[in-house]
DNA sequence: AAACAATCGTTGACTTTTTCAATGATCCGT
DNA sequence: ACGGATCATTGAAAAAGTCAACGATTGTTT
């Protein structure tokens, strides 16, 4: 997305009341965070995405496809190339539906599990990075808050 | 963005330890914000990065078209499609740079400022529905947070 | 139990967005 | 004045997003 600055620039443009606007604040971090997070992840051929995919497989809930495009904002075409995707590289599979046997839930492998925990660790480095402005504390609320905002 | 689900669920998912990571909480809410914003601004021929234009044509900040890239982490090819747009309207016009001339800078005409208040009003009503789980104090806090992230 | 509508994953077409290199004009340092 | 850098702009190529249709399966209605 957009320029590649990774260069922390404090903008005079920052004191328009739009550097107000959540909407712009969120675009704003999620922009500079994904460019760091994919950086970080290319090591591993993942994605911010696929991450996200092969970090729920890994998580023991068995989700199916449809329930990843709920949870991370997807197309479920979208998923079902990210799915793919790792498929083919042997990191998840896809197993049939326990009730439903319509749905596919994805599980991770063990190669899947290593892989991801390899990943995770770099993420956490680069989230660290990202947040280097903040506290540890102020770390902590942030992230509460945005969980708050999203699911009460 | 994905799915058009307006409805709030609070998915199992959620309870995954990806469900702390700052990376896919402000995808996510950033998802969620920009579908809202969107459909409010439609209605003023608007969209997120054509009000933010706008917002910052009215903000008496004279910006150039390559600060406004930088500030919106957009190419700045970007730019130019969404100044043409604003200016073929008539909200927006191209004033030659002052010590660059090779820069522009965009300012709004008075039409532009009109419509920028209405769509403004009409952002903060969608900003309060998309914010309504966090207290008054905690949506302060987290504006304060993101600004804080984002340049210390 | 048979018919019906709804849902899941998948595919493919279509549109929008993003990315990137090239260009003329202008600026800056030497 | 020269050379390299930066600005806005264009256009092409690549990537991402949107959407409707399909077979298989489920749940619901009659």
């Amino acid at each position: 997305m957009g320029p590649q600055s990774t260069e922390v620039e404090t903008p005079r443009l920052a004191a328009a009341k739009i550097g107000n606007d959540v909407g712009l604040l969120l675009a704003k971090l999620h922009a500079t965070g994904s460019l760091l997070n994919n950086k970080a992840l290319a090591d591993y051929g993942l994605r911010e995405r696929s991450f996200s995919v092969l970090t729920l497989a890994c998580s023991g809930l068995e989700p199916t496809q449809r329930e990843l495009a709920d949870f991370l904002s997807l197309d479920p075409s979208q998923v079902v190339s990210l799915v793919d995707d790792l498929e083919h590289r042997g990191l998840v599979k896809r197993a049939q539906g326990k009730q439903d046997r319509r749905a596919k839930i994805i599980v991770s492998t063990a190669e899947g599990r290593r892989i991801h925990n390899k990943a995770r660790a770099a993420l956490e480095v680069c989230e660290q990075t990202q947040l280097e402005g903040l506290s540890e504390d102020e770390n902590l609320q942030l992230r509460a808050l945005l969980k708050k905002a999203l699911w009460g």
